[in-house]
DNA sequence: CCCTGATTCGC
DNA sequence: GCGAATCAGG
């Protein structure tokens, strides 16, 4: 049943860009096509331009150029990284995206894997092709999935599936 | 195959 | 008005 309060919900969640599956997994007891159908019915169509929310990173890896002699042998295990929560801020108006991925993503010595930026979604938002590694403490508001593509269904990405399924040896090693 | 939104049409 | 089924596309 569309009540007020959720009907403001996809409006403005639908305003920010959310996919209509997204939405209907917030509003909850909803199909996407229950929300698609909704959006349609109040003439909120339009976004723009958003096909919004999972820009699959297909960045090559580009081996840079061993221009460098030093360096450390440091193999720790990368530190999670917070993803500058940029763009979203409409309360009226949308911006909109455009922002370069320049800024961002500072390696330090690090080691030849490469860390995923996690999407950071909810328990509800996971679907069978999504990561299922977990970011933070369960109990925290903050708690999210890393959420990036899982191939073969795995139930994690190509990154937290080294990490997770670590051979004992190389696990040994790495300590 | 996964996903997206758009449309139709019986209820 | 609602939303499952279906269509069209990435």
């Amino acid at each position: 049943m569309w009540t007020d309060e959720r009907v403001e919900l996809l409006k403005k969640l639908w305003t920010e860009g959310l996919s209509a599956s997204q939405i209907a997994a917030q509003l909850g007891s909803v199909s996407r096509n229950a929300v698609i159908g909704k959006v349609h019915r109040l003439k909120l169509s339009s976004r723009g331009r958003a096909t919004a929310a999972a820009p699959a990173a297909k960045k090559k890896t580009v081996a840079t150029a061993p221009v460098q002699k030093s360096v450390t042998t440091m193999r720790s295990v990368a530190q999670p990284q917070r993803i500058v929560t940029a763009s979203v801020g409409a309360t009226a108006l949308q911006v909109q995206f455009d922002m370069e991925p320049a800024a961002q993503q500072v390696m330090r010595p690090t080691s030849d894997v490469v860390v995923p930026i996690s999407r950071r979604l909810h328990l509800v938002e996971l679907s069978e092709r999504t990561c299922k590694w977990p970011n933070g403490d369960p109990l925290s508001e903050e708690f999210n999935f890393c959420g990036n593509d899982a191939k073969d269904s795995s139930p994690y990405c190509a990154y937290h599936a080294r990490v997770a399924f670590q051979p004992v040896a190389e696990r040994r090693r790495a300590r």
